[in-house]
DNA sequence: TTTCGTGTTTGAGCTACATCAAACTTTTGT
DNA sequence: ACAAAAGTTTGATGTAGCTCAAACACGAAA
């Protein structure tokens, strides 16, 4: 086996394209393979980082699956964010030097750790990489408006399918099928994510069922019928 | 008058500490002098951005009062902020070049226009203003976790008083009392950003004056027991 | 000053979702 | 293989916040 294939380098990773800028020339390629200093296993129910923690290191998942949550004072939990292979992690921990959030492996998971001085230094000289952070940051800031969107203005149901697609979506983009996918997490915790009880979104899966729009056997499920979820998100209250 | 002080300059202006990094040297000052092009003046009521239109600078609020909003295609509108003097907006358009949000100035104001190609430039030479950026990012991202712990997690008092608090705090930091404030923003506007409706946010205002936590003239109030703000913010619900 | 438009407050009744409770299923540890 | 723990579903009931409706307050324009 060629030894380079167990160097830690993005040049020959098959996930470069989501975490990396695509349009580096060889040289700068070369320099970004020097991003990740380690590698760093996290098993189920671990957490990569906690809040309060200082912060050093943006980390890009590699394989696994994360969930991301703030805490009040009086422990309620706010699941921010569900993450999957080649996304970004760590990003709330820039502001302050420390780490604001959570963040859990809902499975055994690797991620590689970018020291974040050195992502600054070397984005100082490849401005294809700086670009690629700033648009990082813009793309999670995005996100958390249509969570905002969600949260505020959405009802039980329409939070769900909105939930699903962008689930499904991602996953799609990384090779998934469409229709068929497999929960990570907890009924709970997607009830977290989309300010909703634990029995609320299990009714909601169970209307869903009813309906024909899905399938559902424990974490496994199949869309049946993805217009009907996306006439939800889109759609006004009374149709 | 000198005439240097018509000059559209970071190194003369008193927000300077709010927009930008503070330990420039004298020479960085002067480079960053060069990152606002121009100076834009915003109606009451007008736009800074649309959504969907192009994306090519942040603005630095000079003067005035903004909120930003996301539409769903049925006509659902969610407040995703409010921005004053010293903040930055735009943030959202990077990662495609185009705007997702609105910007609506809610009283006249005054912005310092930044084309983005131009910070990208000057951070790749100025380090303390890379990494400005990265924090203005960084803080925008924590901020939305606020939010969606707002959105989902507490009851209509609790977000209304972690709103005035979050107002009052910024106004402070801005030379404005920490008790007294003038809110720019209409009661519905409040609603949207805090998921709830007009009359909700009325009637949560009344409830707070009833309790003699807030004295509500209009658009101006008197917080006359923030501590009852603050233990609503961060005590359970049954207390 | 009056009028108009916009924004706010308050009341009455309703509903989407929460809470409480119990049964059931699956996973984990021994 | 069994027991305990964790997670899920479903039903019955409660309630925070929504909807509908009407009155009210204030600033702008004439």
């Amino acid at each position: 086996m060629n030894p380079q294939s167990f160097k830690v380098a993005c040049s020959n990773c098959n996930l470069r394209e989501l975490c990396m800028p695509v349009d580096l020339s060889a040289a700068d390629l070369d320099r970004i393979d020097d991003l990740v200093g380690t590698r760093r296993k996290v098993k189920r129910g671990d957490s990569l980082y906690h809040h309060g923690a200082g912060f050093t290191s943006l980390y890009a998942i590699r394989s696994g699956f994360f969930k991301t949550s703030v805490t009040l004072e009086d422990g309620r939990e706010q699941v921010t964010g569900f993450q999957m292979a080649g996304e970004i992690m760590g990003l709330d921990g820039i502001v302050s030097d420390l780490h604001t959030c959570d963040a859990v492996a809902l499975e055994n998971a690797e991620v590689c750790v970018m020291p974040f001085d050195k992502i600054e230094e070397l984005s100082r000289e490849v401005s294809a990489l700086q670009h690629h952070v700033h648009k990082i940051m813009s793309r999670e800031i995005v996100r958390e408006h249509s969570v905002m969107m969600m949260l505020g203005s959405m009802r039980a149901e329409e939070r769900l399918a909105a939930f699903l697609l962008n689930l499904t979506h991602r996953l799609h983009a990384r090779g998934f099928s469409r229709s068929e996918l497999v929960l990570r997490m907890t009924r709970e915790e997607i009830g977290s994510y989309l300010g909703l009880k634990i029995e609320t979104v299990s009714r909601t899966f169970s209307k869903f069922v009813d309906e024909g729009v899905l399938e559902v056997k424990q974490k496994n499920l199949r869309i049946l019928r993805p217009d009907t979820l996306q006439q939800l998100v889109n759609a006004p209250v009374n149709c």
